[in-house]
DNA sequence: TCTGGGTCTGATAACGTTCTCAACAGATCG
DNA sequence: CGATCTGTTGAGAACGTTATCAGACCCAGA
């Protein structure tokens, strides 16, 4: 109809200047707009004539100011770059969004002051709530003071040992187990595994007592590695530490420590990696050996990237429902943030075996 | 020393809390934790201690209102489990990181109306600036009316046609002449094309006029599908349409499309894939009709996925520099937050080829 | 002593919303 | 007819920060 009044800043119009424009008073506009308290049809017809007239779109700061609620999650991952986090982000952005929530994303990059800097960042932000997959090394005290002070935490993936707070992930045991079956079922006895955790965690992982298996923290790993343990003791299969590789988190880690089992003087007849990176690590050094796989060595995986069934042979995983993962977490906190309240509990998700072609009875 | 005062709630205590416990006026108190202004020593001493003998932490909403900037990124990705986006979001958190803004991400899924309403939620939220992946069906009006007001705007990876607005991404012409090139080189003639784009660009992919390639809109399968005509033309092969396959996005997408290609009378001695996920397809494909790699067939991918030096045949790509598009983006966003006036432009990064082992003669 | 120019300070006004409260009209009820 | 209720309205406070401005103080130079 008419062209923007030239006066008002476009894209700054305020509810006062919609409030002048309609004719009504501010409260009414804001009522109007905001859609809350009661108002008449015609007034409501009149601001939201004026609203469209002007452009006006409502301030979130302004709002949070006054309500004190930002309708906004911080979401803390420890590699952005980690298939793993990525599909948990799907889950997590689509069910947030679904339920109104906003994302404030930051990456800690697994190092611990980066990890703070953005938990810091978060709370001067004033997000509604967070949802975090601690570091390795994470800083338990700034969060644990954070869930104490009311704001709502899940933890993805890891966790955080002492720290009540809820978590959502896979069971990891129960996986680690049953991967290690599935290659006892097929006669494999010298089975190893390869994990990402720091070489800091050696002693513990390669440690006789499996209790020491708790004293990893973040312990995906750790807590695969004692479900491996307790399947290998069930067969009545010895526990050789050397079969435990301690790699490191990226694909070359992996491919080192593949090359070193396979000259091990009994060398495994199996190899269960325990992230996707590792299995691509793994697959590699069979290249690089010349090992034929599954004849010379079979190999199941965790989590079922996109190439797992593309390479050859198509490998055999432990998928772990990660886009799920996110989803829960993102609805835990939901649940939280509506203010139901709710026993500190961790969701827990199973991981399934998908058999392809990269297992096979042992050589011989 | 002392507890904290169990009167004043942890976690929202105010400017005003501070300077009464340090016994200032809240101005005062505001210079010395804002860092602004001038304070003499002692009072920012007092003030301190006061801060954090009450565990003060700055609202940066109630900043944002008044300084009308709130420090904040909006990220609008086309497709988050795209590892494309992923990377490219790795460049641009660590930049915009480094330069003290948070990002707000929202997923588009390639979906228009979550495109929108992503794009209302940040001018809402009153972000400085925005770096948008428009969805292939993009909303111009609205992005256009942004930067129209004022707000800083980088795109990333696609175009919007007509729309002026810095934007960064790679030489696809280029990379496309460089690919096929490659191909021609080692004696192809028969050089099939599977791209991503959408069933509708179907027409202006085959149509024997080049130009027609411009209409693909978010148009960088249109761009590498020039850059291939382009060498085909310099080396006088006659352009085949049905060598262009418009296979939509999924990996089962590309598969089928490459086996309806390998069924052609005349079936192609190499095909090029437009990204990481049609390579797979192809891949796939090969597997499923027993057709070696490179030998009978030859494959060049586009983006060097983890996977491609590790499946067999490694794979011969096109990288793309992906995490430093992220950075590009981010610091030319930064350059505009800080005020600097810039014509727009559109940043181009070459593509490298890497070769592998995907490549060899035509057969016979 | 007076003046000028710094440094430092505090009261108070913004910022753009939502919330609180009192007031008013009209309808309903006794 | 008065009392009570319901729906609607507007004035003004509130949120927690930064910006503005005027004043207090101190010291050097005239």
């Amino acid at each position: 109809m008419t062209t923007r009044s030239p006066g008002i800043p476009i894209g700054d119009t305020t509810v006062a200047d919609v409030a002048r424009l309609a004719g009504v008073s501010v409260a009414t506009a804001a009522r109007a707009l905001g859609n809350y308290g009661s108002v008449s049809a015609r007034s409501r017809e009149l601001v939201s004539a004026a609203a469209s007239e002007l452009g006006y779109r409502p301030n979130m700061v302004a709002r949070s100011m006054i309500t004190k609620t930002t309708r906004t999650v911080g979401v803390i991952v420890g590699d952005i770059e980690n298939h793993f986090f990525l599909s948990a982000l799907r889950g997590i952005t689509d069910r947030l969004d679904a339920f109104g929530y906003d994302v404030l994303l930051a990456n800690s990059a697994e190092e611990l002051d980066r990890e703070q800097r953005a938990l810091q960042a978060m709370v001067e932000r004033r997000v509604d709530g967070l949802i975090v997959t601690p570091a390795q090394v994470s800083d338990r005290e700034l969060i644990s003071e954070l869930i104490h002070q009311g704001l709502p935490v899940v933890l993805l993936d890891r966790r955080i040992r002492g720290l009540r707070a809820d978590s959502v992930g896979i069971r990891n045991r129960e996986a680690g187990r049953i991967a290690t079956d599935y290659l006892l079922h097929r006669g494999h006895r010298r089975i190893a595994l390869i994990t990402g955790a720091g070489a800091e965690h050696r002693e513990a992982l390669h440690a006789e007592d499996p209790r020491e298996l708790k004293t990893v923290r973040a312990s995906t790993s750790g807590t695969r590695a004692s479900g491996y343990r307790q399947a290998l003791a069930a067969a009545g299969v010895p526990f050789v530490p050397d079969y435990i590789s301690v790699a490191g988190f990226r694909r070359e880690d992996a491919c080192l420590a593949t090359l070193e089992l396979l000259n091990l003087p009994a060398p495994p007849t199996a190899i269960v990696t325990l992230d996707s990176g590792l299995t691509l690590g793994a697959l590699q050094a069979f290249r690089q050996a010349g090992i034929r796989c599954p004849e010379e060595c079979s190999l199941i995986g965790f989590d079922d990237a996109e190439w797992a069934e593309v390479v050859s042979p198509p490998i055999t995983v432990m998928s772990q429902p990660v886009v799920q993962l996110g989803e829960r977490a993102a609805e835990r906190l939901v649940q939280r943030l509506n203010g139901e309240v709710l026993d500190v509990a961790a969701i827990r998700l199973s991981a399934t075996l998908i058999e392809r072609s990269s297992v096979a009875p042992p050589p011989g």
